[in-house]
DNA sequence: AGCTCTTCCTGAAAGC
DNA sequence: TGCTTTCAGGAAGAGC
């Protein structure tokens, strides 16, 4: 599923092609997953592509309308295209004579003779067109950037909260961009387990934490991704990083790092790869097997 | 505050 | 063989 290294290489794809281009016409199939169809397809024709960028898990695609007898390009109005690939959604740059894959939704005509279509099977992604000046609120409702959040911020955060290490990585309004994949890797990484209650890690921990995050996200970035289930990069090529994973759908198998049986559990409410040797469990450390009676109520005289 | 459950959707896989 | 059920999962919302 695509999470932030799958969305970058999609977004360095499209960034080599869009830029420059006008579209020309929009065509949509379903749209229970776009927010304005309407909108989009009046306003896009005509509309020049400025940039393509990401933030967090989301494809922006800056557009421009120019008046249309002036001869400076100073733009009349500005918008963004935001679009959120959800679990399956692919957006490809192909020409329009290819044919059309199945449970693609939406087509952007373009001036090269190119399109660009979504395609998402099980249309769990998103689509919205947001005016230049919204697009401040809509990034403040996100979280920071996981390769830019230096390491003293990230310490602040994950130090201050009785969540879930692993519900904290998910948590877009944290981090934005992180997903199953990485969240998984990451702890395997800093070795720690995804139950662990962020506040009560060590500094040294969230610092390894922080350090493995920046690390197994660049490295997914150089692989171009990882291709689970039905991801592609814009122009329909998977991604290699699936081969490199240590943890991630690898339960039953050995670790590569001392050979005990990969572990799969539910940590808050997500499927969690671990290693129980290498990632040994909250409680292990706090009690010790002689202190294994059950704790009795001891909270009368609060 | 943070957890669990539910909803959205489809296809793959398991169950009968 | 062929049908039905279950499951997976990002994000949001409800309820505890």
């Amino acid at each position: 599923m695509p999470e932030l290294p799958e969305v970058e290489t999609v977004v360095r794809g499209l960034r080599l092609s869009l830029p420059g281009r006008t579209i020309l016409e929009v065509r949509f199939g379903k749209t229970d997953f776009v927010d304005n169809p309407g909108e989009i397809a009046e306003r896009l024709p005509g509309m020049r592509i400025s940039d393509v960028t990401r933030l967090g898990k989301f494809i922006c695609i800056g557009l421009e309308a120019c008046a249309p007898n002036a001869a400076q390009a100073t733009p009349i109005s500005q918008f963004y295209l935001i679009i959120h690939l959800g679990m399956t959604g692919r957006l490809t740059l192909i020409h329009s004579r290819e044919s059309v894959a199945p449970h693609t939704h939406c087509f952007f005509v373009l001036d090269d003779g190119r399109e660009l279509r979504y395609t998402d099977i099980r249309r769990f992604g998103r689509m919205l067109l947001m005016p230049e000046s919204g697009l401040g609120e809509f990034t403040e409702q996100l979280g920071k950037e996981p390769l830019e959040i230096g390491a003293e911020e990230f310490c602040r955060y994950f130090g201050s909260t009785r969540a879930r290490v692993k519900a904290l990585l998910l948590d877009q309004r944290v981090l934005r961009g992180i997903g199953n994949i990485y969240a998984d890797e990451s702890l395997f990484r800093a070795r720690l387990h995804p139950a662990r209650i962020a506040q009560n890690l060590t500094k040294k921990q969230l610092l390894a934490l922080h350090e493995a995050v920046r690390r197994v996200l660049a490295d997914a970035i150089r692989f171009r991704g990882s291709s689970i289930s039905d991801y592609v990069d814009s122009e329909g090529k998977r991604g290699e990083f699936q081969l490199r994973h240590r943890v991630y759908q690898r339960d039953g198998k050995p670790c590569f790092r001392c050979k005990a049986i990969i572990r799969r559990v539910i940590v808050a409410g997500r499927s969690s790869h671990f290693c129980p040797r290498c990632q040994p469990p909250p409680r292990s450390r706090k009690r010790s097997r002689k202190s294994l009676k059950p704790r009795m109520h001891t909270d009368k005289h609060g």
